[in-house]
RNA sequence: GCGCCUGUAGCUCAACUGGAUAGAGUAUCAGACUACGAAUCUGAGGGUUAGGGGUUCGAGUCCCUUCAGGCGCGCCA
């Protein structure tokens, strides 16, 4: 058991004897900051002692006599009512032996029984990706590597918008692509892509159907559109699994408009919509948006926002507890929107969730980059992953809240060194892994009986945060605590190393104890780069 | 104008969702390899948490207000 629930569990009990009944929630285990407070702390007396009409350090002492349990070595009271909890040396080592005999499911939590979907990237099929992309991309789809974690079951999913405007200036810029190859001039409109990538689509097309397409009709048309985004979407989910990232499902908005879905939905909503100027707005504003939304406009076309509702409830229909949906943060006045829609259907607002994501500059030699040097653009996710590797990017474009902006510092990322916060975890990984090969010879201690440096009792007790700490990541979508909570265990175990001689062929008894803690960090420090999608190499 | 987000060390960000002396990294300076990887470690300086008021045992965190910045407010998606 964890060693907060052990606490929980003795407070609630010890509780009850004040009158005072507690769940686990209402009780706060902190992980203290100073070894003198003990290695974890509650405020329940402090919490509870107005309720209780009692002074808090009456609380406090009341619960402190009462709390018995075989793992507390011992209980102090501080400051205005703080408990203050010493575990046992034998609690406190335990975790190796665990950590050891779970390997890589250590941290993974008990199955929840629920279904979340995450919906993230959905870039539309028309060019390449850009950074903004790649940032959604590292945190969705590290959130749903913690999901996993926590015990839900998830499904990540791609939005494809493969019809509507874009597409149609997909099509005629690949059209007039295709005509340029045959030596006619370019004719491009001001929507059009002028993007360069498309030439080599064009020229694909030439040398596998000839001068077949160059008459113009409905069938070419259709034809150019069907081709561009077969290959745009081939091209970014090459991008997409390159970087470590692999969707379950990719759902198309033709086949959300198939069927009389649309038709249905809008018939369904009609009590909420009224005709304005020959447009139809759903009333959002009755529920939680600041105003209505125009969803079929006056020459009878949807707008994005009617087959997005039809899309939304397609996916609660596939029975998900709840939907997450992992957006750029200009997305932000979409929210409300969406939720009035889903409540319209009789949905919570709390199905949905939106995570929104902040934009990236890229700084390079303390300039920001705008452009990139190769294409004259904007600088794509292809071009900064080759540049910079999967792993220094995933870790960065996760490592700070997704909230706040993210200035990515291209010469620290591909600078192989001290500064940099990718190797410095990798190294502690790299670091126990040839601690490990160059005493092979010696038997394991997985009770590590004889840990007793103050480094090593840091360490244990930052293992046993593992599981609760991917909980919290978990619930609050929040990858950038995998990279803290990492950044810290790399520090320890490096600080570990640095104070302890850790092979010592004349000393079997500590050095195997220690053995058993390295592999049980090298453990846990890979566990948690995996969840960021980063790799743990052997050897660097 | 209205709405949402943000403001913490020179810089980039934390602070367990209201807890104990606000912490890391980076930059700067000073130290540590004839023992397991120096891609490492040890130490120092650096703060009126944008300003002001309030709530309470206790506020970076909650409420009000002022200031500064970002983003939204389309029959675009």
């Amino acid at each position: 058991m964890e060693n907060e629930k052990i606490l929980k569990l003795a407070i609630i009990e010890a509780a009850k004897g004040l009158g005072l009944e507690l769940v686990e929630n209402d009780v706060v285990i902190e992980h203290s900051k100073d070894p003198a407070h003990g290695d974890y702390a509650t405020n329940v007396a402090l919490k509870n002692a107005k309720r209780l009409g009692k002074n808090p350090r009456e609380v406090a002492q009341y619960l402190s006599d009462n709390i018995k349990n075989e793992h507390i070595e011992k209980i102090e009271i501080a400051g205005p009512g703080f408990i203050n909890f010493f575990l046992t040396q034998e609690k406190l080592t335990g975790i190796v032996e665990r950590v050891i005999n779970e390997g890589d499911a250590f941290g993974k939590g008990s199955p929840k029984g629920k279904k979340i979907n995450v919906e993230f990237v959905s870039a539309n099929p028309t060019g390449d990706l850009h950074l903004g992309h790649t940032r959604i991309a590292a945190v969705g789809d590290s959130i749903c590597n913690l999901y996993e974690a926590a015990g839900y079951d998830v499904c990540r999913e791609y939005y494809v918008n493969d019809c509507g405007n874009q597409i149609e200036h997909l099509g005629t810029s690949l059209r007039a692509r295709y005509h340029e190859a045959f030596g006619e001039p370019l004719v491009l409109g001001e929507d059009d892509y002028h993007g360069r990538d498309l030439i080599a689509l064009a020229e694909q097309i030439k040398e596998k159907y000839g001068d077949k397409y160059l008459v113009d009709n409905e069938e070419s048309a259709a034809f150019f559109k069907r081709f561009g985004i077969d290959a745009e979407l081939a091209k970014i989910r090459a991008d997409m699994d390159a970087f470590r990232v692999r969707f379950d499902k990719f759902s198309y908005e033709s086949d959300i408009r198939k069927g009389g879905t649309i038709e249905s939905t809008l018939e369904f909503l009609k009590p909420h919509t009224y005709v304005q100027e020959g447009a139809t707005y759903l009333k959002t504003s009755d529920f939680l948006d600041d105003k209505d939304r125009p969803i079929v406009k006056s020459n009878g076309q949807y707008t994005y926002f009617m087959p997005d509702i039809c899309y939304h409830y397609d996916k609660m229909s596939r029975g998900f507890d709840e939907l997450i949906d992992v957006l750029g943060a200009d997305h932000h006045g979409y929210i409300n929107r969406m939720k009035s829609a889903l409540m319209m259907k009789g949905y919570s607002a709390d199905s949905l969730a939106v995570e929104l994501v902040q934009i990236v500059r890229v700084f390079k030699d303390g300039e920001e980059v705008r452009m990139s040097k190769r294409t004259g653009k904007s600088i794509t996710h292809r071009e900064l992953v080759e540049d910079v590797g999967i792993d220094a990017v995933r870790y960065f474009f996760v490592e700070r809240s997704a909230s706040a902006h993210l200035d990515f510092n291209f010469n620290l990322a591909t600078e192989q060194s001290s500064q940099n916060p990718v190797y410095y975890a990798q190294y502690a990984h790299a670091r126990c892994c040839s601690l490990l090969n160059l005493a092979d010879d010696i038997a394991l201690d997985p009770k590590a009986t004889a840990l007793k440096e103050e480094s090593e009792m840091q360490i244990l007790k930052h293992l046993a945060e593992f599981p609760s700490m991917i909980e919290g990541a978990a619930t609050s979508r929040a990858p950038y605590k995998v990279a803290a909570y990492i950044q810290k265990l790399a520090g320890l175990i490096h600080e570990f190393y640095a104070s302890c001689r850790i092979i010592d062929r004349n000393n079997i008894e500590v050095t195997s104890s220690r053995l058993a803690l390295v592999k049980a960090c090298k453990i846990v420090i890979k566990n948690g780069l995996r969840l960021l999608g980063v790799s743990a190499p052997e050897k660097m």
